[in-house]
DNA sequence: AGGTTCGCCTGCGGGC
DNA sequence: TGCCCGCAGGCGAACC
């Protein structure tokens, strides 16, 4: 379940690694992820190519590359790794970038295989993917006033709100419902009765939270190239995610969980009151 | 058209 | 020990 943070965390990782090295190969074992990856293109317009440097948008990474980007999405199980070149794959190793003639590999393991590869041509804003993403939530353009204007007459929860790329992007489960707590805000909320008060202080937990946990995975996962899908080290200063039935550290109160669109969603009835 | 549910996938933990 | 079940979840598709 990498999500900003973790993607984040990943893209400062490999960077160093992977930056002004040559792609000069494609290993393909199997192309069936969330899309077919398309390795005959990737052949013929990437390879050969340097890889310019690694973007991130939302929880998209985006290698520069030719005439083009690889897009790569970690899915919920997606990981990356930078193997000795003579390391036998694993049985989820789909693929590898073989870099500088094979003195280095980016390798994408992937076990749900609900990630993907891509290759994109022209303006990265402008592919379907990434057209209709929202702001990034440490960006200028993420405020309050923004997630109000956005919410104006809409009934949705507040939980599925935040979590919708269109409105903002990189904010999965975990984060959504810590941002929620440290809001004092109740996830079922519809999203049309908020105020300006409010949002603002969603908008600034939502920033809040990732800063922290970017931090967090910057100290502790310094070398880390993988998402495990596991909330990394950044587990220890969840306040409600997978804490149903402890004490709430804030006010005592057990930790509930409710489903929202197919989805729990943990939090503080004690701290998260519905007004 | 906004809102909700489904489906893709595999690993893992719990119950028996 | 082994099997079945439910759950995890990003995100596009399908549905109401």
């Amino acid at each position: 379940m990498p999500e900003l943070p973790e993607v984040e965390t990943i893209r400062r990782g490999i960077a160093p690694q992977v930056s002004g090295r040559v792609l000069s190969d494609l290993i393909l074992r199997r192309t069936d992820l969330r899309w077919p990856i398309p390795g005959e293109q990737l052949r013929r317009e990437a390879v050969g190519h340097p890889i310019r440097g690694v973007e991130r948008r939302g929880k998209y990474l985006l290698l520069p590359c030719g005439p083009g980007r690889l897009l790569l999405h970690l899915g919920m199980s997606g990981s990356l790794h930078l193997p000795e070149p003579d390391l036998p794959p694993g049985k989820h190793d789909h693929l590898d970038l073989v870099l500088d003639g094979g003195q280095r590999l980016l390798r994408l393991r992937d076990p749900r295989r609900f990630g993907a590869l891509l290759w994109l041509t022209g303006a990265p804003e402008a592919h379907p993917l990434l057209a209709r993403l929202g702001p990034e939530p440490l960006g200028e353009a993420f405020h309050g006033d923004h997630l109000h204007r956005l919410a104006r007459g809409r009934r949705v929860a507040l939980k599925n709100f935040l979590m919708d790329g269109r409105v903002v992007v990189g904010v999965g489960n975990i984060y959504a419902a810590e941002a929620l707590f440290r809001a004092g805000l109740h996830p079922a909320l519809v999203v049309g009765r908020l105020d300006a008060g409010q949002w603002h202080r969603l908008a600034a937990a939502v920033q809040e939270v990732l800063t922290a946990a970017i931090a967090s995975g910057g100290t502790s996962l310094r070398d880390y190239v993988k998402s495990d899908g596991k909330p990394g080290y950044f587990k220890q200063a969840l306040r409600v995610y997978g804490r149903v039935g402890q004490a709430c550290g804030r006010c005592g109160t057990v930790i509930e969980s409710l489903r929202l669109g197919q989805r729990a969603s943990c939090f503080c009835p004690g701290c998260q009151g519905r007004g």
